[in-house]
DNA sequence: AATGAATGAGCGTTCATTCAT
DNA sequence: CATGAATGAACGCTCATTCAT
């Protein structure tokens, strides 16, 4: 009895954040309205200021539920793999970042498409989330630059070229299959796609004395 | 008088489309309203229905503010380098969008932000301007790749990481101001910016016989 | 058990009834909710309704509160004091509603504002208690009147004089804190303020002829 | 033009001052609701808003337009008449505020049941305006005790009464006109109730003597 | 060209209440 | 008896837009 109560509970909380996060991701935070989600969950709209406490907290649940997550995955990586070889540990996070954001494609674009506005949830959530994620990355290009095992490049501008490319499919999945008819969807464009990332972070070890070369 | 009275006009308009862009990309298209853009350019808000043809018309205006003298620069680009030599095409390339981006550096960040959105006019605009771009692009690549002068790698895949990495710093400027510390505003840093971004170009020149012998 | 069980539904009841006194007297019962009641009750909202049959239920049973033992008060010292000398009666019952009131202090001052609004509830309690007590307080003078121990005054203007003086600290309580620097909770100011009420009463008597004289 | 321009624009703001007069009156602020009270107006309710910033903007208006006169005229009658005679002062107040109060006895009416809620904005009238008017009356009444017109009562107790038995009649319109079957609204009944009012202010300068005899 | 009143739709939220548990 | 999920109506308010001036 228990269990189905709860069960229930669940399942109308859980509701109403599969339909914010749709349409979220499709219309945005400030173009999606109470209504429209309660509507689509199937829910009365009063319930989601009830359970989330407003539309606010909808949008801090669903960042919340994004980032933490997220920077869980990035810690374990970094932690097991970075002592093993630098490089390496970038390939690790690169493909498993690239499957979790899969994994959850409509909140990942929501969400980061979100993080590009000026307002204080966001600043909150840089200063939160963000420092910390920039930090395990910074750290294992800096030990790789340290190990030799990379070149020696700005590690903001390497983190900014990282970021770029593993965001990029899920900031615009429509741009990718409308344009591109690659499908972020699929698992193997997953596969094809981090095997990319690698020769990128391959690049990072070898072009070092190339470059010298050339200058 | 005449002279005076259309000066005032644009004037008008352009203080409203100053105002609309400020706005827009600190709190999004949605998040933002008429009368505080009217407010800000210290205008009527009827008059931006009056000369725009209503918001959603200030928003085109806005769309095409920045992807005509866009897609013009990267045409003439590619018309006048790509016969050269590819490689150095995409060089200026990046090297030209990195200075277009930071000389508009609100309306592009804005303008990224609208178009992660799935609605019509996102749609309109990416089969008419994005297609386009990445057309111009992949032809580069493409013809890279028939010349020998860049590794074979799936064009799509290669559109993806290059424009990942143009658009990454303009997207998130505050991300790179606050955590990062780079100011993508200033001068040198698209000076500094621009030479990693030739680094990652040089890399798809020199990786395909190493990654040959990897395999 | 069934007297442990019979307290806690009296201590609920009692504890909503607390709280509502409070609340209505602070914001007015239609400020009031019904859930912030409850909070402060520490107590189910649900059971508000349960126990009052709803938000007006617990506004006419305060009303009752009031009024039942107001009424019962008036009309033991008008039928044992009548018969003695109207003016003394007057004066007890001066000295006694102004202790009652302060006995209840926020159920006064909230059951004296509700009953200045336009509604049937307030006409049904009008029709009920006030025209009761009316009759009570107009026969006193009447028959002080009768007696020549009162002036012949209008009875209806002395009836509003007397109310006037007896609600006006207990209508205006915050007012005589802050403004009079008065305080009608504390004993002493009952005691001083209805000997006040006496010295107009014993004027009743005395201005007549003087008055006359005036004349 | 601009006198019809203005004299609708004056229409437009009255007929919603008219209406939420009437409604405050009857209902409460509380419980009168913008769309009723627009509706009453036969206005647009968004008007409400853009006209007075607001349902509270609305409420702090009225507020103003009665304590304002208000206050006018009790300070005028006190500069004019306090040298002359205090008790005479005193009368032409309790005349002029009886017929000011009859004059707007709707506003009036909801005013002083408005004043009797505990709320930040009452706070700021009571220090704004009621210190004002008591500081006027306390100063008739010391002045009518210094130069020995006046029985030495606390000055405190005497406004209250005098409030007490200007302010009832405009506070409980109904209960005179159902249970007293009195008319606040007509106009002899301000005449006579003023002689009676003026009959306790005599009282003041008599009853000292025959107080003293008492004791 | 420019204004500001006016409109009606929709916003997020809170309300008193009901009901299954 | 007590709970908390759920409801539908209404709340005050803001929105983009229109229109007479």
């Amino acid at each position: 009895m228990d269990c189905i109560t709860r069960r229930d509970k669940m399942e109308t909380k859980d509701k109403v954040l599969e339909a914010a996060v749709s349409l979220f991701n499709a219309k945005g935070y400030q173009g999606s309205s109470i209504r429209e989600i309660a509507k689509q969950a199937d829910v009365n709209p009063a319930l989601i200021s009830y359970y989330f406490g407003g539309k606010k907290g909808l949008l801090e649940n669903l960042l919340l539920q994004f980032y933490e997550p997220y920077l869980a995955l990035l810690n374990k990586i970094v932690e097991e793999q970075i002592s093993v070889s630098p490089l390496y540990c970038l390939k690790q996070i690169g493909q498993h970042i690239l499957n979790f954001q899969q994994q959850h494609i409509q909140l990942t674009s929501f969400v980061y498409r979100e993080m590009t506005l000026d307002s204080m949830l966001v600043r909150e959530m840089m200063s939160t989330y963000l420092k910390k994620e920039t930090y395990y990355i910074q750290q294992v290009f800096t030990k790789g630059i340290e190990l030799g095992e990379c070149m020696n490049i700005p590690t903001e501008h390497a983190v900014i070229q990282f970021k770029g490319m593993l965001m990029m499919p899920f900031l615009y999945p429509r741009y990718l299959s409308e344009v591109l008819y690659l499908q972020p969807v699929e698992g193997y464009f997953v596969e094809r796609y981090s095997r990319q990332i690698e020769q990128w972070i391959d690049s990072l070890q070898l072009l070092e004395p190339l470059q010298l070369q050339a200058k």
